[in-house]
RNA sequence: GGAGAGGUGGCCGAGUGGUCGAAGGCGCACGCCUGGAAAGCGUGUAUACUCCAAAAGGGUAUCGAGGGUUCGAAUCCCUCUCUCUCCGCCA
């Protein structure tokens, strides 16, 4: 949610981020009503508050001239309390609406982008950040996707998990799960080596949680409902993990506060059908290692490219063929500011899949989450920033498209030590 | 699931209707003292909104949440919620 204070004092700069979100001139008009409801809200606040300051005022001294016996005077100050009373409480109420309208306004106003974000309406729009600048590999025609690849070697079992579950539910076996936790845990310890702290949170959360990091109520039915017990699944770490700083006054020399989680990760997401939701490509429950950022406003771009770094030398690592794209205004998460996607070349489907986005939310996450700092004697919106590093359903799948051979598919060198095998054949 | 106890500031803890945003302590910050430190002494130490061009300084709200009684509520009443203890069940 954007700050109040700065939609009032940074009007221009709100509307010309929201036309690089494509928002049409009647779109444009909600900046208006709010800053109109905001001067509504603020003279009714002044206005309760000076009523209020009276109230206080002559109760104080009701109780002194009872106790001064002096009944008669006091029976006839109880009289203007109480018209004080009644003209506060509608005070109060026109207060309550303003305020409610507001919200309900401010909730429909995405985040403004960055400055170098590229004007756009959808994907076709993105800005490829940083190019595979080598020969994408070319496996022949006899390739096989990794639906084909799991069946030949029994590592993971779609069919399986829709007896067990439904569609989109992957039941990994063998060395298919051996090969999922050890990207786990090489992803992790990745975090780790820099300087991330790893945090196991709950896997369900409650409304509080999942409003704050913005999930609800833009996102309500990508999540799964535990409706006895009132709890969502999470859709990613970074809802919990994130939360970790609700409410809280950071100190300002733990900034940059660097976080990591591994967590599966659920998702309802009814999309579209066919090629692009085979396999790996788009399931329901999947694992992922994020991080998390909450930094100082002043480094938080700084902080931004450092992940980007991270997520880079994962896919190095790993030996898999990727590339960076800058996110169009159009294509960009509601809450971003400024969002990379990094996309893995899967060499048998012959296209790119999103393995990673990495964003920074500015304050926009922040003032819903209220994570602050203080700074001198103001107390500020701290800066938060989340990327995945990686998921991994469709890491595997490139992995297995890109490293088949006649022989069986190669584990990278660097994975290894973790899978202790070298090849699933 | 059953029974009971309880939620007060960063923490502990006092406060059962009147000037209480809240005693006291701890912690923290700054200053004095000291060669330096500790101790000691002093000062300060919540958040949000708002008034003011800004600073200084005011105002309002907040004692788990919401509602009620009252001129006046941390204190009384109602509802909800969370935590703890005991019992039951259980990985």
């Amino acid at each position: 949610m954007l700050e109040l204070s700065f939609i009032r004092s940074n009007k221009e700069r709100v509307i010309q981020g929201l036309k690089t979100r494509n928002f049409t001139d009647e779109n444009l008009k909600v900046v208006d009503e709010i800053l109109a409801l905001d001067e509504v809200r603020r003279n009714s606040q002044t206005e309760l508050d000076n009523n209020l300051a009276e109230s206080k005022q002559l109760s104080n001294e009701i109780g002194g001239l009872y106790k001064q016996g002096k009944r008669e005077e006091a029976d006839s100050m109880k009289e203007q309390v109480a018209r004080l009373k009644e003209q506060s409480k509608e005070l109060e109420s026109r207060m309550k609406e303003a305020v409610e309208k507001i919200e309900e306004l401010l909730l429909g106003v995405p985040n403004i982008p960055h400055e170098s974000v590229p004007v756009g309406t959808t994907a076709d729009d993105n800005e490829v950040f940083k190019a595979w600048e080598n020969p994408l590999p070319d496996l022949g025609p006899d390739a096989l996707p990794h639906w084909e690849l799991a069946k030949k070697y029994n590592i993971f079992d779609l069919d399986l998990g829709v007896k067990l579950t439904g569609s989109g539910f992957p039941v990994y076996r063998g060395k298919g799960a051996r090969l999922e936790r050890a990207l786990i845990n090489f992803f992790l310890d990745e975090a780790t080596n820099a300087g991330y702290e790893e945090i196991a949170p709950p896997l369900m959360v409650n409304h509080d949680t999942a409003k704050a990091t913005g999930q609800l109520p833009d996102k309500e039915g990508q999540m799964y409902y535990v409706e006895r017990d009132d709890l969502y699944l999470i859709p990613t770490a970074e809802v919990p993990v994130t939360n970790l700083y609700r409410d809280v006054i950071v100190d300002e020399k733990d900034f940059p506060i660097k976080l990591t989680g591994y967590t599966p990760c659920f998702r309802r997401e009814a999309g579209s059908y066919g090629a692009h939701v085979r396999g790996l490509n788009r399931v329901h429950q999947f694992d992922k290692v994020e991080i998390v950022q909450i930094a100082h406003p002043d480094s938080s771009y700084e902080q931004l490219n450092q992940m980007l770094a991270h997520v880079s030398g994962l896919l190095d690592k790993l030996e898999l063929p990727y590339r960076i794209l800058r996110l169009c205004g159009g294509d960009m998460g509601f809450t971003s500011a400024l969002t990379f996607d990094f996309e893995v070349w899967s060499a048998a489907q012959k296209r790119w899949l999103e393995v990673s986005s990495v964003s920074n939310f500015e304050t926009y996450q922040s003032n819903r989450l209220k994570v602050r700092f203080k700074d001198g004697k103001q107390t500020r919106l701290a800066h938060t920033l989340n990327g995945s590093a990686l998921a991994l359903a469709r890491i595997v799948a490139a992995l297995l498209e890109n490293n088949q051979t006649p022989e069986g598919i190669q584990i990278p060198e660097v994975l290894k030590p973790y899978t202790r095998f070298e090849m699933i054949d």
